[in-house]
DNA sequence: GTATATACTGTAAGCGGTTACAAAAACCGC
DNA sequence: GCGGTTTTTGTAACCGCTTACAGTATATAC
């Protein structure tokens, strides 16, 4: 027995062992697989078969050496968690997918960010969420004209990335009229998002501006911390509740703090909407099964990932664009803002 | 001014040029990038300023072909959705990482399987999510000798490929022995899950064998489609309230389903858990918020993509394993099935 | 049947790294 | 200062695929 083709046959099959084994040289090989139409129907069967039979698929790595093209792109977060993750995820990948991409997916805990020579990797381009990058990194990535898209976060002053983001200074600027116009309430406290957090400037900025709108002053006694955290949000509400702080309405400035107080106030005995009213932003999955349903914006997640896929092909494929585009938010009106249904 | 200089700094700085630069040859660029102590400090010094000066990175598919090894693994999944998801990439994730494995994710639509080359891409393994692979793949897997683990799903007969899932069985007979001896409930009725899904046949198989076990007598007209899908676990319920079918308790196969099935009762003012008991399987993030809060089995989704990852780098590493790991589940009580918290 | 245009196919040079091996340099004891 | 080690560095082959260019076979025209 012939221990040399059992080892040539352990590991996997080239083009070359193709080529061979369908009498004809590795170019002509490439050539059926990547159909360009330049190769005989009879020769192109004997190819075929030969690549059935020798199993043969293409090493990618040898290919992107060649092609100076990978089809992948990445995606980096600084964490996989949350309730926007999945639908976020989900329009990245089927959008990339659509394009012929592969998704690379990087989840840089911080400390990684520095020591590694990550980010290009294998891919044509880089999805980078929030704050999963340094600033130096992207300055880097612009001067060599490595293609980026932030999202969720804008550009650093000077380089022109592209971003894609949502409404939250409208969305937050609509919700609070309804309670005002509609419901007539004036005293609106409001929990911080997360230190640093784009969405969350956004969204005190919306809060900020609906008041003025309304000749309603702003009360910092109204404005505690939230930190997009159930337990954070939670000992805010307790700390008001003790601390006798009255409003009629609370704005939480994403959905997982409003179950936080939610949790505080069921354990009060505080009912919602009846003494205060409860609303949120984001509209996560959670929100509508909940009791009472809570009122809240929704944030188009998935369609964050599209969009902001869409662009980083594009912008791999050579077009110039830049600035924010900015998703639309819907007002979604539930039982927690004192609504009937 | 130089154009050739500019146009050689476009693109990216390869090995050659750091060489070029440092005044030594590409082999000893190499050498220091790899840490192999070969190197006299102060050449490495020079290389040093070199790469910092070119802002050099190595391109991972010239890396990639040399080594022969991708230092990246791959996810198949048929579909990117699900409360699991989150939880089970993060698992996965983290433990690729801590291996020094980046992370490739396909979600396969049933049909690209065919069509497309994908699998080995650029990885050194694969992790294989339920139904996202045809078995005449994994078996062409197998022939090569290429890394594959299988998650919720297991081995086709003949391959025996190692596959990572929870304690089905098991899960749902502590769960049924809840609703019998602590409850005593006998008419105990079963909404099945998706079909030829493994999960939902093991714990189908818990639910007739914990009937056996107590000699209640399996009654077919107790069971009905669930799918681990809301609407269909929902009609399903309206069924059996509009045909009069009476029991006391009811076990969906899934907290999916049991969200359909709430969703019926409450319609219908049919009281959780005074007129029927409710419990589910998974322990969603939603379970524990909805009211009434729902008595489950918890299925461990992170520590399953950690420990399939965990699998795939061993036989990445060249270590033999097969068979089926299973983890286990826990029993979550809550209000649904009758007890008072 | 020959000249010529056309259609296929093969040859070989990259793509950007790694690494075995060879060559050169530095060090050592005497 | 010399031969013999030991370190450090360079040379060149190789990883598997693509593709420009050259070469050969086939078809077309006369």
């Amino acid at each position: 027995m012939s221990l040399s083709t059992d080892e040539k046959k352990r590991s996997r099959a080239t083009i070359d062992d193709v080529a061979k084994l369908a009498g004809v040289s590795n170019a002509t090989v490439s050539r059926v697989f990547n159909r360009t139409n330049l190769v005989t129907p009879k020769t192109t069967e004997r190819v075929r078969a030969a690549i059935i039979k020798l199993n043969y698929r293409p090493q990618a790595a040898a290919q992107v050496l060649a092609n100076q093209k990978s089809n992948t792109i990445g995606l980096l977060l600084s964490e996989i968690g949350g309730d926007f993750f999945t639908p976020m995820l989900r329009g990245i990948e089927s959008q990339a997918n659509a394009a012929g991409y592969g998704l690379l997916i990087y989840a840089t805990q911080k400390e990684r960010l520095l020591s590694s020579p990550l980010g290009e990797h294998n891919t044509d381009g880089l999805l980078v969420f929030v704050d999963s990058l340094a600033d130096s990194e992207l300055a880097r990535f612009k001067q060599i004209g490595f293609p980026v898209v932030l999202i969720h976060r804008s550009s650093p002053p000077g380089l022109q990335i592209p971003s894609v983001t949502i409404e939250n200074k409208n969305g937050t600027r609509r919700l609070m009229a309804h309670l005002i116009e509609v419901h007539h309430y004036r005293r609106i406290a409001f929990l911080t998002g997360q230190e640093g957090h784009e969405d969350a400037q956004r969204r005190e900025l919306g809060y900020r501006e609906a008041l003025a709108a309304h000749n309603i002053p702003f009360d910092p006694q109204l404005v505690a911390p939230g930190q997009f955290n159930r337990e954070i949000a939670q000992t805010s509400a307790e700390t008001w509740l003790r601390d006798g702080v009255e409003f009629e309405a609370l704005f939480t400035c994403d959905d997982e703090a409003a179950i936080g107080v939610l949790a505080a106030y069921k354990r009060a005995g505080v009912r919602v909407p009846e003494d205060v009213a409860v609303v949120g932003f984001d509209d996560i999955n959670l929100m509508r099964y909940i009791t009472p349903a809570l009122t809240t914006v929704r944030a188009p997640v998935e369609l964050v990932g599209k969009t902001a896929t869409q662009q980083l092909v594009r912008l791999i494929a050579g077009e110039e664009l830049a600035g924010v585009t900015l998703l639309p938010t819907e007002l979604i009106i539930r039982r927690s803002c004192g609504c009937s249904p």
